[in-house]
DNA sequence: GATACGTGGCT
DNA sequence: TAGCCAAGTAT
């Protein structure tokens, strides 16, 4: 019955997690935190924005490497920007990167220490509910619903909540408040959230090897796959655009500018491209390019962005200029320390291809 | 509440 | 393949 075996759910889950809590780089392993081992609120931090919208397989490697190069917010907060965007480039929702610096740098402006509560965390750039929620429960152990996909999804199945997503998030956050314990809540969050990635899943759930299954209103319907229930998405129209991609003729050297600091892409680097506009009146030509040059067309490279396709016609040239741009020319070897997106990556590695 | 904002993996 | 989905936030 819904609803029903509340303390049993909480104390089914947390004994769960005792024996299969993911091994995860940023996480204090539930036998280290009874010993008395708490995590670095600032990897907390950095790994919580890092998995927005993102999977842990494409964190880890990213995680890694934040860490190595800024094991502490005062350095991260101390790095250059475009060191930073790109250290993040290929990890998407470049905004994140963006706010990440301007936390780092908050926090290392007055002292170096993170809030010690959802509420403040809050208030900090690119924190919203779900990561202040979850810095806390997981850093302080504060008693605080943390609701993210996984637990929306845990959550819809075991209540049985019909309403769409995301009307339904006020009735989620409830519930899970009234399931998380005063102690071990940032266990009591993860639990949650490694049961909705392992076993409570969206497509095909393991519900036989679910340690809540006998409190489970899907269950016991045999309806958990028609949980969460979510409003459909509008399709994703189509635009075009140029890319254009100069290769100095004495050494190679590839022209860069920076986009925008806000927007798509905002603060990254590319080869010039035309704005991206509805397929009625995009500029695909080379009518187009930043400079005259015998422009040659490269091919065509097809994106998918959360709510458009993009297909860029791309062209090169062998080509100096004598005006002034706004730009840079970047040696070939030195491209992937730069700030590019994997779409601009995309489009170099075709018009650079050796044919 | 609706929309903008990346990328890669899976079915 | 085209669509869905992943530890969401800002406006």
């Amino acid at each position: 019955m819904p609803g029903a075996g509340a303390n049993k759910v909480t104390s089914n889950l947390l004994t769960w997690y005792d024996r299969h809590a993911r091994t995860l780089p940023w996480r204090t392993a539930p036998d280290q935190r009874r010993a008395g081992v708490w995590p670095d609120a600032y990897r907390v931090w950095l790994s919580e924005v890092m998995l927005q919208q993102t999977t842990v397989a494409a964190v880890k490697k990213y995680f890694e490497d934040f860490t190595t190069r800024w094991p502490k917010v005062h350095d991260l907060a101390a790095a250059r920007d475009e060191e930073v965007m790109a250290a993040w480039a290929g990890l998407g929702y470049y905004a994140r990167a963006r706010n990440l610096l301007a936390c780092a740098r908050a926090v290392s402006a007055t002292g170096g220490a993170f809030p010690a509560s959802a509420a403040r965390l809050r208030d900090l750039p690119g924190i919203g509910d779900y990561t202040s929620a979850a810095i806390a429960a997981i850093a302080y152990d504060e008693p605080v619903a943390v609701v993210d996909g996984n637990i929306e999804r845990v959550i819809s199945r075991l209540f049985c909540i019909d309403r769409p997503l995301p009307a339904a998030r006020a009735e989620i956050r409830q519930k899970m408040q009234a399931l998380t314990p005063q102690t071990r809540a940032g266990d009591f969050a993860q639990a949650m959230m490694d049961l909705g990635a392992t076993i409570c899943t969206p497509r095909r759930p393991v519900c036989a090897l679910c340690p809540v299954n006998d409190h489970c209103g899907a269950y016991s319907a045999g309806t958990a796959e028609d949980f969460p229930v979510k409003k459909k998405k509008p399709a994703k129209p189509e635009r075009v655009g140029a890319a254009f991609v100069a290769e100095r003729p004495s050494d190679g050297a590839v022209f860069l500018r920076q986009r925008p600091p806000s927007g798509m892409l905002g603060g990254m680097a590319e080869p010039p491209t035309t704005a991206w506009s509805a397929r009625q009146d995009g500029a695909t030509g080379d009518e187009a390019a930043p400079f005259e040059a015998s422009w040659r067309e490269a091919g065509k490279v097809r994106h998918t962005f959360t709510h458009f396709h993009l297909t860029l016609t791309v062209w090169h040239a062998r080509a100096n200029t004598n005006q002034t741009l706004d730009g840079w020319w970047q040696a070939q070897p030195t491209l992937d320390q730069q700030a590019l997106p994997t779409l601009m990556r995309k489009c170099l590695a075709l018009a650079l291809a050796k044919p």
